[in-house]
DNA sequence: TGTGAATGTAAGCACCGATTACACGGATTG
DNA sequence: CAATCCGTGTAATCGGTGCTTACATTCACA
């Protein structure tokens, strides 16, 4: 079951001439990876502290040095992922100018064809079943400044006029639930017709995020 | 093969007592409900098999007897879970007559409640990572009927003429996303303002779910 | 250059899911 | 009534896991 490939060899090293260096180069950035990695094939619950440790070649006790739970690591992979996630949902919005609703569109867009081509990492930052409640974190600052980006977005088009009067706050809520739960759902097994991923699954994301917003939007 | 019966007998352990019953009389039954139990308490990663045995008084063999896996038990358990949660919603809407929208309405309404305070029990008939992904299973029935009976409504309702031009079908996607992810962002923490149930987490989600009804009228 | 701190190793604990061999006892049947 | 069979529970055990502790090695800095 365990493909050993003993030979891995393609580890990347610092040092040519030690053939084995005692300490590792960077064993917190590497069991964050193997982690991620671990996560992208199985889901949340794959990941293993040992095996994380087998895949960056080093003892099962190891990591502990570096995370004191199992729990530590998994934060650290979904801070990780959390800073992936925002990374491209600012790139998307700043190469999309245009009427504020229409970057809304973008923003809505951009947030489910993450979630759908990287289902577990998605999992994992939606979810604050694995982590310490005490700490809110760096996902959750990441997270206030994706909604306080909704926000301002939503405030622009509903200056723009192109918003019926509404609460605001509720059409944030509304609309990060939607996006969310389709998301969410599509992770979670609930459109067994499509994968997780694929061109229908994207092209029904697109039509509920339009039905959305014509449905918040001013009409004529 | 069966039973060598090999020497003169001799039964080891005599039967000094019977303080107890040996055989438990439903086992089965007793076990799905000390694991809704362990569910109620710590959400679904906190259900063991022993820990469930040992609730119920019994060894941590004895329940293989009924369920060949954990994934077997949880199943069970999610099946209950989602039979009442199909319940209740069917008795809400039941119990509500009216105009199509108005049932519309109801029928989320009782969704969101349901999910809002029975949260731990509602993760467990969300996520179809718990189970096999071959069966399809009693709970993709009592889903999918759900789902039909929200089609039929809208379906109703704009018979009614009480929506606008639309894809029903869209619609009634957006407007399960719409339920499904608040009441799982309610669950996975994204509203720390609140509670995952009380006064405030329920008017937010009424005010979604007309928000959305909203979007979905037709306008005069 | 020597030394302490950082980092990895090895061994082991408790718990878990799961399997297997066996003991019990109620229901069936002659 | 009595013998028996099989459903049900027990006990022992296996491999895997998170986590801790004692020890070994190497790096970085005085």
């Amino acid at each position: 079951m365990r493909s050993a490939a003993k030979s891995s060899a393609a580890k990347p090293r610092r040092r040519a001439t030690a053939p084995k260096p005692y300490h590792h180069g960077d064993l917190r950035r590497v069991l964050i990876d193997a982690a991620l990695q671990l996560v992208g094939e199985g889901g949340a619950e794959a990941v293993s502290v040992r095996e994380a440790a087998r895949r960056a070649g080093v003892s099962p006790g190891a990591p502990f040095r570096h995370f004191p739970s199992r729990d530590a690591l998994m934060q650290a992979v979904a801070e990780e992922a959390q800073r992936r996630f925002r990374a491209e949902i600012e790139a998307a919005l700043a190469a999309a100018p245009g009427d504020p609703l229409g970057r809304f569109r973008c923003l809505g867009l951009a947030y489910l064809r993450w979630a759908m081509r990287n289902p577990t990492h998605f999992e994992i930052i939606s979810s604050r079943r694995f982590f310490d409640h005490d700490r809110a974190d760096a996902i959750s600052r990441d997270n206030a400044e994706l909604i306080e980006l909704t926000e301002r977005t939503l405030a622009e088009a509903f200056a723009a006029g192109q918003l019926r009067p509404a609460d605001l706050k509720q059409v944030q809520i509304a609309g990060r639930a939607l996006v969310y739960g389709f998301a969410r759902m599509n992770i979670d097994g609930h459109f067994p017709r499509w994968g997780v991923a694929g061109p229908e699954a994207e092209r029904t994301a697109e039509a509920i995020l339009d039905l959305f917003i014509e449905g918040i939007a001013s009409r004529p």
